[in-house]
DNA sequence: AACTATTTATAAGA
DNA sequence: TTCTTATAAATAGTT
């Protein structure tokens, strides 16, 4: 977007790559919040400049209880692969990368088990 | 984008929000992408649709380098305003609205605390 | 920090 | 639902 196609690379000049990070930076918060009310999702975006500035958003649940909901459903999706027979681990991964929620080892308790997105 | 403004509310027809959100969500990952390459960053992007299916992106250093990372530095954060003056208050109430509790304590220790972008 | 020329993203429609 | 198209947005290069 712009005056010129952007070639996915590194921007060598520093102050080109610090400049477009500011704006690119911008804009993709904003569309992390967007996206977070208009499709009622949950959303973390985390981001360290190459400096190591740390940036973030969240959508108002929280960072930590977005991570922490993250962390279990890895878990659960490892704990899915490990069990599966050996001849359909690849199925099992994939589906599991798809994400078919499995179970929740928390307090909370009750098992979630979502289908499609 | 696209024919006719955008209300930033949650889209309540169930179709739409599903196709907005496949749509907005490969867009938020490609410029996810995008700045990381192009600036040198490291991104996490963890999300999850209104159905409870994840969908995430991070840098090739990985989800978990990055999380950790992102712990370490919030627990930085967190022991630079422990001892903050009285006089800055207001800053360590703004750090303690982001309110993180601390999961990984590592080893490395080391805080970063960068100044600008 | 503002300003455009252009490229992209995407809301509707087919 | 995948493809198309009109338009809104984002943003690269410039001032």
């Amino acid at each position: 977007m712009g005056r010129g196609r952007v070639q996915l690379k590194r921007i060598e000049n520093k102050i080109n790559r610090q400049v477009t990070f500011s704006k690119r930076r911008a804009g993709l918060l904003k569309k992390a919040h967007e996206i977070s009310i208009l499709c009622d999702a949950e959303v973390a975006l985390i981001v360290f400049s190459h400096k190591g500035k740390l940036f973030e958003y969240s959508t108002d649940s929280c960072m930590e209880k977005i991570l922490e909901r993250y962390e279990r459903y890895s878990y659960a999706e490892r704990q899915l692969v490990a069990t599966e027979p050996e001849s359909q681990v690849q199925h099992a991964f994939h589906a599991a990368l798809h994400g078919r929620r499995i179970r929740v080892i928390e307090s909370q308790g009750a098992a979630e088990f979502g289908a499609a997105a």
